[in-house]
RNA sequence: GCCGUUGUAGCUCAGGGGUAGAGCACUUCCUUGGUAAGGAAGAGGUCAAGGGUUCAAAUCCCUUCAAUGGCUCCA
């Protein structure tokens, strides 16, 4: 038999029969390697440890800490899950059931049953016993006519739906005790390395993604190689929740939802509207250094204008419905972007006035569904950090750089970190449907926007199919607490509208030119971006845009007068701050000080009022000890100047 | 909009066919206490709304509304 040469991760190279396993491989490393390795990577493509190499080969071995064996386990969970609804429900079909970011699902066709969050415990119950046989997951190779054949006498449509798209060659199945699946694969060993089950939720959701089709139950699960994982997991479930900033939101007398508003529309209580205040007046003096001009618009405006814009045809069903006046259709906007534009076109532009840029805090209306709302992260009403740059061409690559630049100073200040930037580009194929049917102008664009990205160093993905109809855009995408994906920010190209709203300057020959146009929104709306702030911070705002800057805890009644004077000198110096008078003890104050996330707290009694000074702690428990209360002022101004630079 | 779950005091929740409970918060009183919960008393609810079954409904059934986990969507 010939020798073939595998390469490890660290390079050494280790001489081996043809056709050795993976498996083999790490038993010829130490014993305990092989009982821990869930699959491997064989140049590149992740497959089973039990599959045979048969050319020279670059070799990873995935344990559970990979981020492929995480996901080899998950789907290979999946798969017994789906072994377990079988052997307890006779007669299911299923959909499909893939390895998630934390775990996986399957979806199933439950027929006549109906599946509950009762049935929980005795699903897992059944996958843990299943488990402890060690069912071997085996891999066959099918033609396409046996496995529709397979498939067909099951009853499963589902997968028989699914061959149709797969070629002979191509189809593999994998089977672990009495269950066979249609599969790429790559699967764990055996079924005995799942160690730990948990039933997570239940959902509905459309066979392949599509309203039209039928709603299979999608059940959500989780599985670990070691029960103590599990628990940790949970654990960790149980802590994200506490940053939801629902909760957060809540507790913190941020902001509030009312029957009587209505779903989507915010309240937002006086502490919310501090932060509101505090991020406009962020925004307004940066925007206002970077040569941004402020316009405002009203909320309503005529039918017509948004027809010319392209948005009612587009968006119709997320407007709210029209109100009709002597005959005029008029509509709550959704969008700053038209009125700005007939802002540009009131006054005559020449070259020498671009680039121009309006900037607005404009307050939208959209009609989300009532399923898609969720906290302040989808809602109906929403206050838009929204600007608009009207420039030439010649201009645009400063221009969208200068933008991503306020992106990067902004995401320095609140100290983002975790997020993805993300090009959306058109699909051609859907050019003068869901797009501008202008196909030079989006490959003309799309290069742009990509050397300005490529040019900055900035690291992003590229998307087809999710641009805006006017143009390219990049997004920034976070994660809510509970993991959930929104877009935080936008910033887009428009090549669309100034043609639409016959938006012109005069150029140097003196001749009508159109400009390009760049929506941008780099600190999103105020509901997203506050609702994000709660989760990063976990409530904790900075001092700068904390609401409550400082707690005065007076020791007892006798020194309320002296922290009245103190509370004077703060207010005279800008600083936001309030006393906590009531009769209890400073124990109780300040635990209820730091409940209220205020970053600062000044212990108040006979040794400061004979001093004239102020004890101050600092959220989480520092102390900083005794200082005069011109030094705490200067103090806080010196934090605040540091936070914001 | 669709599938599942939930709706009891300001908050977190228990209860459950026979006229409503706890803790925290709130109010008052006592206490005047130095770095994460001092003590006592009091006040608070058409049990989401509407309809039905029943001698009797907060409890069972139906409808609506809202929240929630997903799906679809997201300018």
């Amino acid at each position: 038999m010939s020798e073939i040469k595998i390469t490890l991760p660290d390079g050494s190279v280790r001489e081996y029969p043809s056709g050795i396993t993976a498996h083999q491989v790490a038993q010829s490393i130490s014993e305990g390697l092989a009982r821990n390795i869930i699959a491997a990577k064989v140049n590149g493509q992740v497959v089973e440890t039990s599959r045979p190499i048969t050319t020279d080969a670059n070799l990873t071995l995935l344990k559970w800490e990979d981020k492929e064996g995480k996901n080899t386990f998950w789907h290979s969970s999946a798969h017994l899950l789906a072994e377990a609804l079988e052997a307890l429900y006779p007669g299911v079909k299923f959909g499909i059931g893939p390895a998630i970011d934390n775990g996986f699902y399957y979806d199933i066709d439950f027929g006549d049953h109906k599946f509950t969050g009762d049935d929980f415990a005795k699903l897992e119950a059944k996958m843990l016993e299943l488990a402890k046989k060690e069912s071997a997951y085996i891999r066959k190779e099918v033609s396409k006519a046996e496995a529709i054949q397979y498939f067909t006498e099951k009853g499963d449509q589902y997968k028989i739906e699914l061959l149709q798209d797969l070629n002979d060659g191509e189809i593999t199945f994998y089977e672990q005790g009495n269950f066979t699946d249609l599969c790429r694969g790559p699967h764990l060993p055996n079924t005995g390395f799942i160690k730990a089950v948990k039933i997570l939720n239940l959902a509905g959701a459309y066979w392949r993604g599509d309203e039209k089709n039928k709603q299979l139950t999608r059940i959500y699960g989780i599985t670990f190689p070691k029960k103590s994982e599990l628990d940790a997991h949970m654990l960790m479930l149980e802590e994200a929740k506490k940053r939801d900033h629902r909760i957060l939101g809540k507790d913190l007398e941020i902001f509030a939802f009312d029957d009587d508003v209505g779903p989507g529309l915010p309240l937002w209580l006086p502490k919310g509207a501090a932060i509101i205040e505090l991020l406009e007046g962020f925004a307004k003096k940066t925007e206002k250094e970077a040569g941004y001009q402020r316009v405002k618009s009203p909320h309503i405006a005529k039918e017509s204008m948004y027809i010319k814009s392209g948005h009612l045809p587009y968006y119709k069903e997320s407007m709210f419905p029209p109100m009709e006046l002597d005959g005029i259709n008029y509509y709550l906007k959704a969008m700053n972007c038209p009125h700005h534009h007939k802002i540009f076109a009131a006054t005559p532009k020449s070259y020498r006035d671009l680039p121009v840029r309006y900037a607005e805090y404009g307050t939208c209306y959209r009609y989300e569904q009532t399923g898609e709302l969720f906290g302040l992260m989808r809602v109906r009403s929403l206050q838009m950090n929204d600007a608009h740059i009207y420039c030439t061409k010649a201009q645009f690559e400063a221009e969208f750089k200068a933008v991503n630049e306020l992106y990067l100073k902004y995401f320095k200040v609140f100290g983002i970190d975790k997020y993805v930037m993300r090009f959306s580009k058109h699909d051609p194929k859907k050019l003068g449907q869901k797009y501008i049917n202008a196909p030079e102008l989006w490959l003309e664009t799309e290069t742009m926007v990509r050397e300005v990205l490529v040019n900055s160093g900035i690291p992003f993905i590229e998307v087809e199919d999710e641009a805006a109809f006017y143009g390219p855009k990049i997004d920034i995408q976070i994660w809510s607490a509970i993991g959930r994906e929104f877009t935080l920010a936008t910033n887009q190209v428009d090549f669309a509208q100034a043609d639409r709203f016959d938006l012109y300057f005069i150029n140097e020959k003196s001749e009508k030119e159109r400009p390009l146009i760049l929506h941008r929104a780099p600190l999103s709306t105020h509901e997203r971006f506050i609702g994000f702030l709660l989760e990063h911070y976990a409530g904790k705002f900075p001092l700068w845009l904390n609401p409550d800057q400082v707690s005065i805890l007076p020791i007892s009644e006798k020194y309320q007068e002296y922290s009245e004077k103190v509370l004077n000198v703060l207010k005279k110096s800008d600083i936001r701050a309030l006393i906590d008078d009531r009769s209890e003890k400073t124990g109780k104050k300040i635990r209820d000080a730091e409940l209220k996330r205020v970053p600062l707290m000044l212990i108040l009694g006979e040794k400061e009022q004979t001093d004239n000074t102020v004890t101050v702690r600092k959220q989480g428990g520092e102390d900083l000890g005794s200082m005069t209360i011109e030094a705490f002022v200067e103090y806080v101004n010196a934090e605040i100047e540091k936070q914001l630079n």
